[in-house]
DNA sequence: TTATAATCCATAAAAACCCATTGAAAACCA
DNA sequence: TGGTTTTCAATGGGTTTTTATGGATTATAA
């Protein structure tokens, strides 16, 4: 049966310009992927992790989590804070006829984002940085990186350090 | 393959102005939805959590919900108090020409909701709060989420950290 | 009727859409 | 190879459409 190519594959980091009516290009690769797999917006929350960035995505991935949550116990309260929080904070932001999204002042706000917005790859899911925070992380992330290698579950064993 | 994005998925966190006859615009995102799966309603209920809100969903999950209580025992106590409450307090509420529709009483009441009700998006279904309950419930949502990370399934695993 | 509910209408604000220009990369060709 | 043309992504600005909202009007029912 092959590969299932609708997986969307976001790769590479580039930076674009962000005007005033919020407006941004979503990087012609990306967008390539997402319509490649039959998708016309993205999906953007704010990250939970320690980094002030957004977090994006296809809708199928929403989709999927989603249904994870579905299947939990619907009273559980941790669960619950979760999907409100990724569910109730992520936007569908559509992509318009030339390829660009608005952010939304929050999501703005919560990543520092003014002039200019910084799309990562990260495979199947995207983030959006204010471009010096995410030159300041990247300084760190080669070391994290390498501290990473030995830790990575890579075809059903786990990477000896120089195999990656 | 991939995902039946089909489904009705309700995303995104959106307060709207409740009028003196109790009418209230249905977020245009997620009626976007309900018309797209065919729907020209809502169906809400008092919530069973701990949270003083409405639960809404499309009446195809109502739908599923009663084929699920009609497979359990129905000598069952839980089963029962259950299905009177869901299926019971539920009220389907038709969406107008103008992408309104109107709260009963009882259930702004319940739900503490007097000039503006704050509707959640959770996937498959949709919470209506007061929105200041909810911008309290939030601001601990997402420690709570925080630390959640790591229990939720995912793909047949459990999430490592970073992943979502 | 009288009260209640459903429909229709008007408007301001916000979102979606269209178009023109720039600039850089890719293709073409002499 | 060096220059020229073509393509297309990115960006700025204006215009149209949709949404949210308040109010009025018509239908329904007790």
């Amino acid at each position: 049966m092959g590969v299932d190519v609708s997986v969307v594959l976001f790769l590479s980091t580039v930076t674009n310009k962000v005007d005033k009516k919020g407006r941004v290009s979503v990087p012609a690769g990306f967008r390539a992927k997402l319509t490649e797999a039959g998708y016309q917006s993205v999906v953007c929350y704010e990250s939970l992790g320690d980094r002030s960035c957004l977090d994006g995505c296809s809708l199928d991935r929403m989709v999927k989590l989603a249904e994870a949550f579905d299947a939990m116990d619907p009273f559980d309260e941790e669960r619950n804070a979760f999907a409100a929080h990724i569910l109730g904070g992520s936007k569908e932001l559509p992509i318009d006829g030339d390829g660009r999204i608005v952010l939304p002042q929050e999501f703005m706000a919560f990543a520092r984002i003014t002039t200019e917005a910084c799309f990562v790859g990260l495979g199947p899911t995207f983030q959006v940085w204010n471009p010096d925070d995410f030159a300041r992380y990247r300084a760190d992330a080669r070391n994290l990186a390498r501290s990473a290698r030995g830790h990575i579950p890579w075809q059903g064993k786990v990477a000896a350090k120089g195999e990656m």
